[in-house]
DNA sequence: AGACGATTCTACCAAACGTAGAAGTTCTAC
DNA sequence: GTAGAACTTCTACGTTTGGTAGAATCGTCT
């Protein structure tokens, strides 16, 4: 789920946006700008869970969803994930604080530091 | 192109353990265990070619096929992207060190010594 | 018990990908 | 220079994934 599902990528960046668990409604609500039907989000809100990117918990007559992970979690994982095509992981690693820019090295190095 | 099309991927790679340039019929005799046609290794090549993921040149009769990038600099490339989609890229690169295996982690400290 | 809102079921369409045959083109060997 | 082999291009079809939503159902509150 990179580039891939831009709606799911819309969906679950509503619930990252918002921290805390929300109604399938609410949802829809924040995305205003797409005018979608309820049960469309309610489709990729379950799709989103058979994927285990999501889970939703009863309250009352409706259901509460929210991101299994956080967004830096997420995109943590999917780094790793794809580091794990890698051939030679160090040599793509190499590679990688090549191309990064200058902010993202400082920020990696911090980050390192940080461990 | 990460985990979408296996086979999109599987061909990428021979080309990629090659290191030379090959033409379709030497990328279809290396992937013996799947059985393609010819053809299908053809239109693939052609679809990698139209997402800049490989380029060709005439010889003879024939095309010689190579990757665009190599293993390490695709990888690089993918994981970068995947960046561009953090929120606060600080926060998702400190994620990142915090899952990654201590041999990655050894591996990226080196790579930053060396950068 | 009935109304209201939420969920589930089902469905349709488009794009991407796996797969390959048929037809066309170009060498090469005779 | 022509026939056959090897290669390419064109076209096509089935499957999966994702966007989108209506119809039917279910649960709850009054």
């Amino acid at each position: 789920m990179t580039g891939r599902g831009e709606l799911e990528r819309a969906v679950v960046e509503v619930l990252w946006d918002s921290g805390t668990p929300m109604t399938a409604r609410a949802v829809t609500d924040q995305l205003i700008d797409r005018d979608l039907a309820l049960t469309t989000v309610l489709t990729v809100l379950g799709r989103l869970e058979t994927k285990g990117l999501v889970e939703r918990s009863r309250d009352g007559r409706a259901h509460l969803y929210r991101a299994v992970s956080d967004r830096a979690g997420h995109t943590a994982e999917l780094m790793r994930q794809v580091l794990e095509t890698a051939g030679d992981r160090q040599d793509a690693l190499a590679r990688f604080v090549d191309t990064v820019s200058d902010d993202d090295l400082a920020a990696l190095r911090r980050a390192l530091d940080d461990h």
